[in-house]
DNA sequence: CCGCTACATCTTTAATGGTCGGCATCTTTT
DNA sequence: AAAAGATGCCGACCATTAAAGATGTAGCGG
């Protein structure tokens, strides 16, 4: 590999002039520049971004650390992440902790010594007060953990109440909610407040189901569905905690003769391509996976220059209204 | 952020002493080591990687450039390398592509800035000849670039004849491959190669059809096989490749009240999970998407130990028989 | 008990690749 | 003649490591 002595002497300048031209800082002759490019070229050189992020103390990269990146939601989330990552200069290392406590902290701790510029945190089985050691710029999603850490989050409760009210309004009167374990202080939890609300405000009979943490597994949705089919057989709607789930609901339906929209009416979440890629169609909440991806990026670039951010951050969800419904 | 200086403050010693304890190299007391260690705790201090890895001239950063982490395919891809890379002590960079060739260079250029130690090729829109200037370990998923450089396949040619072997034994007498552009010199082309060879054996109508390169679009998928149908209606079996594809082809079939897999049967390709999520389930050929990530990081590694490495790395296919046949 | 060797323990120095500020030295423009 | 433009030189710096050097201590023979 060429370094920056190899285009100075190529050229015929000093290594001050080649970092001068990199960097356009001070009096460059037009003449130089060109010779210098055009060593550049010719030796193919790229600057050592090591050696530049060591002097600088800025790496330009980003952790993302998430459950994993085969689960649709995430993976549309961090290709979206990374691509607004890239317009801004940033690179992002991939870290998939699989719901890991002792991986979080392992990603947390590999994350600073490659002296990353900021933390993406998707992942949440991490004890809160593990936070406070990282001292680096954060931001998580879904997750509000203390009083400085901004996160970003689309509204929950509103996606929970909506995603009811629309069970209630097409004549569902016993619904069930599919949602994960509740004791993990998660944003989400407020999609089953907002369930449980709406429920008893509209005077419908309601389930809350918990699935256990780590499970991406839909064969234990399924099974997790049929049992709630054998207890409640006339269970008419279903809210799934998201859209993989509200597939896994369908399966169930279909097995057990079920009609959907007539007999069950079911509600996703997330609105992953999947929602609208399988049959019926799911009717599912939105989430803005862009406009989060871009607001996470900007909260860190933010505490980057010590600005100040606000530490609540939540988008609005939308309705998508499709064939299960 | 505390360097290895504070360390050496606090413990009482230099720096290359608290390094030799980091890196367990020369002679050191017991009672130093402890001394270093207590400091680098009350410090909660990191080695910087950076730092390391120029010295080293090692990033144990490996890059892995994709057309998006979104699809299904490379989302699984994409989980399983990394998890493979993490054990092997290497941090995963992602880039996704867009399948845009300029996006493909440029991010080659970032990574060799950043000083990867090695890349994992799995978007090919770039010229073959642009790969001669990188000049770092690579591996690409599913395409040769001339003799030098190792890929990671599966077998294709396999796959293509075990899907159309079944079609026609399972009674299909027109039949359609919908594949990607056959100008790009893929060994995914080998798939067509097979399915073509095997229909004109058994004797069967066959078409293939090609959709447009940078093209993940479900929309577009099922125009194309709406057309398909409009041009074929006695079609009764389709090759897709990939589970994608697979499922747009049953949402066609769905919507011209074509019966699966009584009117027409469908095999998929790849055996990500979306395959026996959605109903019917897709009868598909499984790629080892494991093994195929541990091949690709080994070789990387053995790239970088300046081993020998054998260039065509073909691991076999399986047919995953559900219910769209 | 001295002197020598051997080894344990720790320090000094230079290197990794690049940035940057100050200052010197020309040349060109105003 | 003064100001601005163009370049070079020197050294410090970023955090870390490897090689070589300095210091101390113990063992052993005489």
């Amino acid at each position: 590999m060429p370094t920056i002595k190899d285009v100075a002497e190529k050229a015929g300048v000093t290594v001050t002039t080649v970092s001068r031209v990199l960097n356009n800082r001070g009096y460059i002759s037009e003449a130089t520049r060109q010779k210098v490019y055009k060593a550049m070229e010719e030796l193919n050189y790229q600057p050592n971004e090591l050696a530049r992020s060591l002097f600088r103390g800025r790496s330009h990269l980003l952790g993302l650390i998430i459950p994993t990146v085969a689960h649709p939601f995430f993976g549309e989330l961090s290709a979206s992440i990374e691509a607004y990552a890239h317009s801004k200069g940033y690179k992002v290392l991939l870290c998939n902790s699989q719901l890991n406590r002792k991986k979080e902290k392992e990603y947390i701790e590999m994350l600073k010594r490659h002296q990353v510029d900021g933390i993406i945190m998707a992942s949440h089985t991490m004890e809160v007060d593990e936070f406070a050691k990282v001292n680096l710029p954060i931001v998580t999603f879904d997750r509000r953990i203390g009083a400085d850490i901004p996160y970003v989050s689309s509204d929950n409760y509103q996606g929970g109440k909506l995603a009811t009210n629309l069970l209630v309004d097409k004549g569902c009167r016993k619904i069930a909610h599919i949602c994960g374990n509740l004791s993990l202080n998660m944003l989400a939890n407020k999609r089953n407040e907002a369930f449980v609300a709406t429920a008893q405000e509209r005077g419908v009979e309601y389930y809350t189901i918990q699935t256990e943490i780590n499970v991406f597994e839909t064969k234990q949705y399924e099974l997790l569905i049929k049992d709630l089919f054998n207890e409640h057989p006339d269970l008419d709607g279903i809210f799934a905690n998201s859209d993989l789930m509200a597939v896994s609901a369908i399966k169930v339906c279909s097995l057990l003769k079920k009609r959907i929209p007539h007999d069950v009416r079911i509600v996703g979440y997330d609105d992953t391509s999947i929602a609208s890629l399988v049959l019926p169609q799911i009717t599912t909440i939105r989430q803005p996976i862009e406009q989060m991806s871009a607001l996470a990026i900007e909260l860190l670039i933010r505490q980057m220059n010590e600005e100040q951010v606000s530490v609540d951050n939540i988008l609005p969800v939308t309705l998508q209204e499709r064939e299960t419904t």
